[in-house]
DNA sequence: GCCACCGGTGGC
DNA sequence: GCCACCGGTGGC
């Protein structure tokens, strides 16, 4: 059975900034190391084999969302970075774990609020896992990290969200796209809003309150963890960081 | 000509 | 100041 926070013990503040850790992982250089494709991606620092772990990897996004088959590039030829990993942090121990699946991350983030998140949700993936595990991942200098905001709606049916990042880090850092079943690229609401006017036998079942736009905020790792200490020091006290 | 990408801006 | 929205444009 799994430990639950009382939610109703908090603060409705302090609850709401103590959930905010579903976060993404971004690799910001990871141009020089671009799987083979077709390469199972096996790159996770301190895990071993049988967790199983899939990476969000550039390779996997030309797989699984059909937008890209070779990294973009802006006119300066620079190669933008895309999401590495997906990573949540428990809400008891405040240990990170690395989610298998872009999809498995949409679903956690979903109802992150109402189902705060917890090591041993993993436990289909990581039998093991459990709030005495080691964490999965430590700040260490080498990634970008972006907190997400939480409880967006997974996309309906068929349809994907992707978070493109910047090549350029000029007025923001990334942009989020939703791609139709006929894979038609929307970049806002209005345009949703009129994709499924004009096309209604898409339409079915799927309304506007399923899509957001919201694009994660980007923090430095060092930021990352002043924020995450001052949290803990709001919210609970007794706990200690991974 | 198309479209991915980025900057500008208007509304809040 | 933030952010949702979209126009412009450069590369293909």
């Amino acid at each position: 059975m799994d430990p639950e926070i009382n939610l109703q013990d908090l603060h409705p503040k302090k609850r709401w900034r103590s959930e905010l850790y579903a976060q993404f992982v971004l690799a910001w250089q990871n141009n020089n190391q671009l799987p083979a494709e077709g390469t199972p991606e096996k790159n996770v620092n301190s895990l071993d084999d049988n967790h199983q772990l899939a990476v969000y990897t550039p390779a996997d996004a030309s797989a699984s969302d059909g937008t890209v088959t070779q990294p973009p590039q802006n006119q300066a030829g620079r190669i933008a970075p895309s999401v590495e990993a997906y990573t949540v942090q428990c809400s008891l121990c405040y240990k990170w774990r690395l989610i298998p699946s872009k999809e498995k991350f949409e679903e956690i983030r979903e109802h992150l609020i109402e189902q705060p998140f917890v090591c041993r949700a993993l436990y289909q993936w990581r039998p093991q896992i459990s709030c005495t595990v080691k964490t999965d991942l430590q700040p260490d200098g080498s990634k970008l990290w972006a907190i997400e905001t939480p409880n967006i709606p997974r996309p309906p049916p068929r349809w994907k969200r992707i978070l493109k990042i910047r090549a350029s880090q000029g007025t923001r850092f990334a942009d989020v796209y939703y791609y139709t079943p006929s894979n038609k690229r929307l970049r806002s609401t209005t345009e949703v809003q009129r994709y499924l006017r004009e096309h209604p036998n898409e339409a079915d079942g799927v309304d506007l309150g399923q899509f957001s736009f919201k694009i994660p905020l980007l923090v430095k790792e060092k930021s990352l963890e002043e924020h995450t200490t001052r949290v803990l020091q709001d919210g609970r006290k007794r706990r200690r960081m991974p």
